[in-house]
RNA sequence: CGGGGUGUGGCGCAGUUGGUAGCGCGCGACGUUUGGGACGUCGAUGCCGCAGGUUCGAAUCCUGUCACUCCGACCA
């Protein structure tokens, strides 16, 4: 039925996928622009995903004996200079604190883009024997990276995020908490985000500045893109010598610990949003929707449709469900449309109708299915719903993953593909920088990561021919 | 840091050769509506980003400046 478009509709996000993104970001109210640039803030309904996605990793973390701390959020100039690669690896993008009050600092101190230094401080004086590892700390804090292109989620100037930091007696161990913890994302964005993932190591070029080894989860985006989604990284002992960190071992020795660190941000609410999103607006994974079923009375000026709807509501918040009844005195078609855009993933429809039957309507967000459910069966068939839209998400995704996913064999079929799609290119590498770098500015594309679980695509690097090493993810990334 | 774009009610925009600001949506009240973004009537909301300049007169012309935004190079 043609309506007239009370608001307009959002750009198609294959007419233009930016533009798409933006419109999502700003009308399904996630954030709102500040007046410093880059710096968003997180509206109610955006926090309330963050929120989720928060304490569902938290539980995790726990589970696995990590505890929480809270560090600060400056860090002297002499202090972030303690490691000469990350130090050269962060300093171009950080912003510097410089007069306190009217008073000018002797001192300058910056303001956390990450806090390895932090921690290594910290771990320094706390750390003496064997038996006070491993500590295992995290933080729940946001960062600042003076970033010149902004984008809201993916690349902010302040972003909030989660970072672990984490001191074992044995560098077996660090490797252990690095899968660990990166296993502990990859599951999350399967399980919870019904987002696929590739998990794997990137290449020196691209590791964190001060790591050993940098792994990453890579996610593809509906458009072909990559977006990193968490990373782990396992330090060996270079920061605990450039800190002098040192404790006594088993063996009445001294000895340093072995670090790691791991995050993820509000960057993989841009994921969730560039992975599931449709022309409709935004759709959301149930285990992080703030809103996973709303309730739309039909006809509520009608006798008994309220009241049927309220009570609906109180039945299933009781069971656990996060559940709105809008009330509002919009039209129904109206709020069909609002709780699309919001990517609500179920909506409860109950009318007359549906009363006299003792049934209401379910429509599914991500295939828009319908399905009548009696009254008496609505908590049990609820969850059956919701585990529905999560399988329906991670399948499209999986697919749209699997459909954009290439292979080359040399360097002209690479670059062909390169030229003409976004995508995943898996190619073989010799482990040379400079095949890295011709890739990156010839073609276009980065490595990736080179998963976990490799495939022999030939013998030969994709760039040199000389003997390849391994298979590395290559694209175009977020 | 380079290149583009935009700053006008809450939002999106229009504003001619300079003449003192308008439209749509939203918002408030009332009424009619209600199974895919309803309609009517009435109403409220403006230092035209900021600072200079030209002019009898500037949203409009000039200079400067600030901010946001998009595209590149750098990055979670």
């Amino acid at each position: 039925m043609a309506q007239k478009k009370m608001v307009e509709a959002i750009t198609s996000m294959n007419e233009d996928f930016t533009k798409w993104y933006t419109d999502i970001v700003k009308k399904a109210e996630l954030v709102d622009y500040s007046s410093v640039k880059g710096c968003m803030v997180l509206r109610p309904y955006g926090y309330a995903i963050w929120e989720n996605i928060q304490r569902i990793l938290d539980n995790q973390f726990k589970e696995t004996g990590h505890e929480n701390v809270a560090m600060p959020m400056f860090i002297p100039e002499s202090l972030l200079q303690k490691e000469k690669d990350h130090v050269e690896g962060f300093a171009p993008e950080v912003a510097w604190v410089t007069y306190g009050g009217s008073e000018k600092l002797q001192e300058r101190l910056c303001v956390r883009p990450t806090s390895e230094t932090l921690f290594c401080e910290h771990y320094a004086h706390v750390i003496n024997s064997y038996r006070d590892l491993p500590k295992l700390y995290n933080q729940w804090c946001s960062v600042v990276r003076w970033e010149k292109n902004t984008r809201p989620f993916l690349r902010n100037t302040e972003f909030w995020w989660q970072e672990g930091h984490t001191m074992h007696e044995t560098a077996q161990e660090a490797v252990e908490e690095t899968e660990r913890m990166l296993n502990i994302y990859a599951d999350f964005c399967e399980k919870q985000l019904a987002i696929p993932v590739i998990k794997g190591k990137k290449t020196d070029k691209e590791k964190f500045a001060g790591a050993e080894a940098t792994y990453s989860i890579e996610a593809m985006m509906h458009d072909g893109k990559a977006l990193q989604s968490a990373t782990s990284h396992y330090f060996g002992d270079g920061f605990a010598r450039a800190f002098d960190i040192t404790f006594t071992g088993r063996d009445n020795k001294l000895a340093y610990p072995h670090q790691t660190s791991w995050g993820i941000s509000t960057r993989i609410i841009g994921a969730i949003i560039m992975t599931h999103g449709d022309d409709n607006g935004l759709v959301l994974p149930p285990a992080i929707a703030p809103v996973q079923v709303v309730i739309i009375p039909i006809a509520q000026h009608k006798e008994g449709v309220l009241e049927k709807a309220a009570e609906l509501r109180d039945q299933l918040k009781k069971a656990g469900f996060r559940v709105k009844l809008d009330d509002s005195d919009n039209t129904p078609g109206w709020k069909f449309a609002e709780y699309e855009m919001k990517g609500v993933p179920l909506r409860l429809e109950i009318g007359p109708k549906d009363i006299e039957n003792g049934q209401c309507v379910l429509v599914r967000r991500d295939n828009r299915e319908k399905a009548f459910v009696s009254l008496d069966q609505l908590e049990s068939e609820l969850p059956k719903q919701l585990q529905a839209v999560h399988n329906g998400l991670y399948q499209r995704a999986l697919n749209n993953r699997t459909e954009k996913t290439y292979t080359a064999q040399t360097f002209e079929e690479l670059k062909q593909i390169a030229d003409e799609k976004n995508g995943f290119i898996e190619a073989m590498w010799c482990g040379d920088v400079a095949c890295e770098e011709k890739l990156k500015e010839e073609a276009g594309v980065t490595s990736r990561n080179m998963p976990f679980e490799q495939r022999e695509i030939s013998d030969k690097c994709v760039c040199c021919g000389k003997p390849a090493k391994k298979m590395v993810i290559w694209g175009k990334a977020y």
